[in-house]
RNA sequence: GGAGGCAUAGCUCAGCUGGUUAGAGCGCAUGCUUCACACGCAUGAGGUCACAGGUUCGAGUCCUGUUGUCUCCACCA
C-alpha cells in the first residue's frame, strides 16, 4: 500500500493535532516512579501580564529540547510550568485599566482593588500558557503553578518568618532606591544605570562668619534643600582652616557645618561636597559619622515636601529649574558644566530613581551568600558556559542587603504586625490577632508586599510541595537543569541558589544553562519602543513551530546572543520540507506488511552498511553533544546527516534497488530506509517535535508515540568501517566525474562510457551500478591496463582509481594538461607538508600514534594520487 | 574604575577538552522538467581564522600584549 502524503509539509495541518494527541496521551505528565531516574526542569515563570516574545521562545525551546531528549533516554522527565504574579507590572496594568474608568486604586481600596487584579489574572493569565503550547512545550500542565497560589503563599510565609526568626530579615531605615513613578522601593538589582548627559552646577556657599565661601559642585541642585553639611577631605590644605566652621545654605538661609571626611576627593571639582544624607547613600554614611541632620525633602511622588519651603509641591525637575534660576539670581551660581553621569532608572518604568531614606524590610545577605558561594565554587552547581559562574561569584561576594518590601498592593503582604501600644513587631506564620509582647489587640498589619522575586526565589522547591515534606519534593528535588538568559542571573538564579541552600539544605539544580538574547537582524535588542520585535507566533503561523525552533537553536551556542533572521526560518522550513519529502518517498514505496526492523546482516549491501555505520557515529556524537548542552552542534549534525547522507546519497543509492524487479533486494533497501529514517526522527524529535511525530506515526512503528520512544543507541554490530570507506571511494569517483562533466558543460542527458583502472577492482565492481546511475555512465568497464588510445579521452584521477571517459571533440588536450598540472602541484604541496611532519622526529616520537598513523595514510594516499596524475600527464602529453 | 564577551567566506554564525587539505545557512555563478522534494538537484567561486609575540612536535583552538567592538558590575559629588 502506498501511503499518500501531501507534497509539501503543512505545519498548520499538523501541529495542533499532534499537540492534542500528546496531551491526551498524558506524555507530559510525570509522577514519582522509583524505577526511573527523575530529570527535572522548572520553567522560569513568565509574567502573568506577559505576551510571548522571542526570548520566551528561545528559553522554552531549549528546555523542551532537553526535556524531550531526557524523556526519550528513559528518565522520568518533569518540566514544571507556571506563571509569576509580577507585582509592579501587573498592578500597573490593572491601574491603567482603572484609569480608563476614571478611577485610581485608592478609590477602590485595597481589598476591592485586589479583587480586580484577580479578575484580570483569571481572565488574561492563561494567555501566555496557550502561547507556550504553540511552541510545542511539553510541560506537565497538571502541575502548573502560580506564584500567588495557596502553596506558594504558604512557602513565602514560611520563608519570611523563618528568616525573621533567624535574624536574617529586619526592618530599618536605609537609603533605598525609590521609584517616584511606581511609588515603591526597589532592590539594587532593579535599578538600571544609564549614562545620561547632565550638568554639574557649581554653587557658592558663603561662610557664616563672612570670612569667605566654599564652592560645591552637584548634579542634583534640588537636593540642596536637604543639605545638612559640607564635606572636605581632612588632608586638603586648602580647607584645613575652615573645618568646623559653618556655611550659610543659600535659598534656605540656614547654617550648616563643614566636616572633614575621607569621602571627599581632593582632586574632584573644588574638593568640597555638599551633604544630603536623606537623598544620597554616601552622604548618608558621612552623615552618620558626623552626626549630620537627615532632612528628607522629596515625597513619595518625587515632589518637594514640607521641608522644601517655598518649593514645596514642585516636581523634582521643576524644582531643579526653579532653584537653579534662584541661585543664579542670588549670585550663588558660579558656573554650569556639561557633565555626563550614571543615572539610576527603574527597570520597569525607566524613570529616574531617587535615593531616599525610608523604612523598609531587608534580607541580610552576607550569611546567606556564604553557602551560595560555596556550592558554585565547589561545583555543586555549574554554569554553562562556565564564565557566568564568575559573574555570579562577583555579585554574590559583594552582595548587599536585599530590600524586599514594596509599596504595592499586589503581592504577598508582609506577615508583620506592629503593636500600636508598645511598638513591638509581631511576625507570624498565622495571621496575628494580638501583640506577642504586650498582648494588645491594637495591632496593625504591615501594608507593604514582598518583592516579586522573593517568591520566585523559592520556585524550584515551592512548586514541588515545600514547605511540606512531599514525595514529589523528595523524588524530583533538587532539580537538574535551570535554563535562563544571562539577564536574570542576579534577579533570579542567585536568589534561588541561596534560598535553596538555606531552606532545603541543597542547591536547587546542578546545572544552570545560560542563553543569550535574541536580537533583531541588526543586532539591536528587540523592544516595544523600537517596534522591532518579531512575534514568535507569527513565525509559527508562517513557517511552522519546528522551523522557528530550529532557527533559534541552530548555530547558537550557550551564553551568546543571536540575531533573528526570518530568512533563516525559511531555510529551516525548507529543511522540514526536505525531511517530509524524503519520508514521503519512503512511505510511497512501502508495502502493507512493511516492518520497522533491520534485515539480517547477510542481506545488507554496501550502501546499507555505509549508512548504518555513519548513523552509528551520528548517534554517539549527537548524544554526547546533547549531554554537554551543545544543542546547536548536535542539531547541525542531524541536519547535515538528513540532508546530505540520507537524502542526497543514501536515497539515491537505493533507487536502483527500489525500482528493480528483485523483491528481496528491494525489501532490504526499504527496511534499511525505514530503520534509518526512524532513528533519524528520534534524533531530531527533541528539536523538531511536530514533524517528526507526524512522520513517525505514518511509518511502521512500535509504541504509541515518538515522544515516548527510546533514544537511539550506538550498536557495535552496526559499525562497518571497511564498507564505509569502500562506499566513500565510489562516491569520490562519482563526485569527480560530475565535476568534470559540469566543467566541460556536458548535460546530464548525454551519457558516456566509463573505463576504470584501479588497484581495488572489487570496490568498483560493487559500486558499478551507483557510478552508472549517479555519474551518468551508460557503460562501466573495469580495465586491467591503461587504454592504448587516449585520443578524445578525459582522464579523472581519484586516490585509488583512474577513470576514463571518451568525450571526443569535447576534450581540450591543452586544458586537460593544465588541470593535471594544477592538481599535481596541489597534491605535491600537500605531500610535502605531510612528509615534512613525518620527517620531524619530534612529531613522530611525541604525537600520539593514531595521529602519526593518520599522517602516514595520508602520505600513501597522496603518493598514489600523484603517481596516477603523473601517468595521466605523460599519456596526455603523447597526444 | 573593575570584570567579561566578540573579532573565522559578501552577510549571519558553528568549530567541544590543540592534530580535518577550516565548515554551515543565506547570497552569488553555471547547468538541470534525473519517476520524494524547484521550500529541489548537480557543480563551482569565495577565508594570510583582527594584529604582534609566546607555549607546543603541532594553534582558528592555549598564554601575553595591541587594536576595534559590545555587555555587565561599581556610591565619586
Amino acid at each position: 500500500m502506498a501511503r499518500e502524503l501531501p507534497k509539501t509539509y503543512e505545519p498548520q495541518q499538523v501541529e495542533s493535532r499532534i499537540y492534542q494527541m500528546w496531551q491526551d496521551g498524558g506524555y507530559f505528565h510525570a509522577e514519582k516512579d522509583e524505577s526511573k531516574m527523575p530529570f527535572t526542569i522548572v520553567m522560569p515563570p513568565p509574567n502573568v501580564t506577559g505576551q510571548l516574545h522571542m526570548g520566551h521562545a528561545m528559553d522554552a525551546t531549549l528546555q523542551d529540547t532537553l526535556i524531550r531528549f531526557k524523556r526519550m533516554q528513559g528518565y522520568n522527565a518533569l518540566w514544571v510550568p507556571g506563571v509569576d504574579h509580577a507585582g509592579i507590572a501587573t498592578q500597573i496594568k490593572v491601574e491603567e485599566e482603572l484609569r480608563k474608568e476614571g478611577l485610581t486604586r485608592y478609590d477602590l481600596g485595597r481589598e476591592k482593588f485586589l479583587e480586580r487584579v484577580w479578575d484580570w489574572k483569571n481572565k488574561y493569565g492563561n494567555r501566555i500558557v496557550e502561547q507556550q503550547k504553540k511552541l510545542g512545550a511539553s510541560c506537565d500542565w497538571d502541575r502548573a503553578r502560580f506564584t500567588m497560589d495557596e502553596g506558594c503563599s504558604k512557602a513565602v510565609r514560611e520563608v519570611f518568618v523563618s528568616l525573621y526568626e533567624k535574624g536574617l530579615i529586619y526592618k530599618g531605615s536605609r537609603i533605598i532606591n525609590w521609584c517616584p513613578h511606581c511609588v515603591t522601593a526597589l532592590s539594587d538589582a532593579e535599578v538600571e544605570y544609564v549614562d545620561k548627559p547632565g550638568h554639574l552646577w557649581h554653587i557658592r556657599y558663603p561662610l557664616a562668619d563672612g570670612s569667605g565661601e566654599v564652592i560645591v559642585a552637584t548634579t542634583r541642585p534640588e537636593t540642596m534643600l536637604g543639605d545638612s553639611g559640607v564635606c572636605v577631605n581632612p588632608n586638603d590644605d586648602r580647607y584645613k582652616d575652615i573645618v568646623g566652621k559653618m556655611v550659610i545654605l543659600p535659598l534656605v538661609n540656614k547654617e550648616i557645618p563643614i566636616v572633614a571626611d575621607d569621602y571627599a576627593e581632593m582632586d574632584f571639582g573644588t574638593g568640597c561636597v555638599k551633604m544630603t544624607p536623606a537623598h544620597d547613600p554616601n552622604d548618608f554614611e558621612v552623615g552618620l559619622r558626623h552626626n549630620l541632620e537627615v532632612i528628607r525633602v522629596l515625597d513619595d511622588n518625587g515632589r518637594v515636601n514640607e521641608n522644601g519651603g517655598k518649593y514645596q509641591g514642585l516636581d523634582r525637575y521643576e524644582a531643579r529649574k526653579q532653584i537653579v534660576a534662584d541661585l543664579e539670581a542670588g549670585g550663588y551660581l558660579v558656573k554650569v558644566e556639561d557633565y555626563s553621569h550614571n543615572v539610576g532608572t527603574c527597570y520597569r518604568c525607566h524613570q529616574d530613581v531617587e535615593p531616599i531614606i525610608s523604612a523598609q524590610w531587608f534580607v541580610k545577605m552576607k550569611p546567606l551568600a556564604q553557602e551560595a558561594i560555596r556550592v558554585v565554587k565547589e561545583g555543586e552547581t555549574k554554569f554553562v558556559p562556565d564564565r557566568f559562574s564568575k559573574t555570579y561569584m562577583n555579585w554574590m561576594e559583594n552582595v548587599r542587603d536585599w530590600c524586599i518590601s514594596r509599596q504595592l498592593w499586589w503581592g504577598h503582604q508582609i506577615p508583620a504586625w506592629t503593636c500600636n501600644d508598645c511598638g513591638h513587631i509581631t511576625v507570624s506564620r498565622e495571621d496575628a490577632c494580638k501583640c506577642e509582647k504586650c498582648g494588645s489587640t491594637n495591632i496593625t498589619r504591615e501594608e507593604d508586599v514582598l518583592d516579586t522575586w522573593f517568591s520566585s526565589a523559592l520556585w524550584p522547591f515551592e512548586t514541588l510541595g515545600w514547605p511540606d515534606k512531599t514525595e514529589d519534593l523528595d523524588y524530583f528535588y533538587p532539580t537538574d537543569v535551570l535554563v535562563t538568559g544571562y539577564d536574570i542571573i542576579f534577579f533570579w538564579v542567585a536568589r534561588m541558589i541561596f534560598s535553596g541552600c538555606e531552606h532545603t539544605g541543597k542547591t536547587p539544580f546542578h546545572t544552570v544553562l545560560i542563553h543569550g538574547l535574541v536580537r533583531d537582524n541588526q543586532g539591536r535588542k528587540m523592544s516595544k519602543s523600537l517596534g522591532n520585535g518579531i512575534d514568535p507566533l507569527e513565525m509559527i503561523d508562517k513557517y511552522g513551530c519546528d522551523a522557528l525552533r530550529l532557527n533559534l537553536i541552530t548555530g547558537n551556542s550557550p551564553g551568546n546572543d543571536t540575531r533573528f533572521f526570518t530568512e533563516k526560518c525559511e531555510a529551516m522550513r525548507n529543511f522540514a520540507n526536505k525531511l517530509w519529502n524524503a519520508s514521503r518517498y519512503v512511505l510511497m514505496n512501502l508495502n502493507e506488511d512493511a516492518v520497522n526492523e533491520l534485515p539480517v546482516a547477510e542481506k545488507l549491501e554496501i550502501p546499507d552498511k555505509w549508512v548504518l555505520s555513519k548513523l552509528n557515529t551520528l548517534i554517539a556524537e549527537v548524544t554526547e553533544n546533547l549531554e554537554k548542552y551543545e544543542l546547536g552542534v548536535a542539531v547541525q549534525k542531524v541536519y547535515d546527516f538528513i540532508w546530505d547522507t540520507y537524502c542526497d546519497w543514501y536515497i539515491e543509492l537505493t533507487k536502483a534497488r527500489l525500482y528493480s524487479e528483485d523483491a528481496d533486494r528491494k525489501q532490504t533497501a526499504l527496511q534499511v530506509l525505514v530503520y534509518v529514517l526512524d532513528q533519524l526522527l528520534r534524533l531530531l524529535h527533541p528539536f523538531m517535535p511536530f514533524i517528526t511525530e507526524e512522520i513517525w506515526q505514518n511509518l511502521p512503528h512500535e509504541g504509541p508515540a515518538l515522544i515516548a520512544a527510546q533514544w537511539p543507541q550506538y550498536r557495535q554490530e552496526l559499525a562497518f568501517s571497511a564498507e564505509e570507506s569502500h562506499m566513500e571511494s565510489v562516491m569520490e569517483a562519482i563526485r569527480a566525474i560530475r565535476a568534470r562533466r559540469t566543467e566541460m558543460n556536458v548535460p546530464p542527458s548525454k551519457k558516456a562510457a566509463l573505463y576504470i583502472l584501479t588497484s581495488k577492482p572489487q570496490v568498483y565492481t560493487e559500486g558499478e551500478g551507483f557510478i552508472q546511475r549517479l555519474a551518468y555512465a551508460d557503460t562501466v568497464t573495469l580495465l586491467s591496463a591503461e587504454p592504448e588510445n587516449l585520443d578524445g579521452m578525459v582522464t579523472i584521477t581519484t586516490a585509488d582509481a583512474k577513470l576514463y571517459i571518451p568525450m571526443g571533440q569535447l576534450v581540450d588536450v591543452a586544458k586537460e594538461l593544465e588541470r593535471i598540472a594544477k592538481e599535481l602541484a596541489d597534491a605535491r604541496k600537500f605531500l610535502a607538508s605531510v612528509e615534512g611532519k613525518l620527517a620531524n622526529e619530534k612529531f613522530v616520537s611525541r604525537a600520539p600514534e593514531a595521529v602519526v598513523e593518520a599522517e602516514r595514510q595520508k602520505t600513501q594516499k597522496t603518493r598514489d594520487l600523484i603517481a596516477q596524475l603523473e601517468q595521466s600527464e605523460a599519456s596526455m602529453k603523447k597526444l
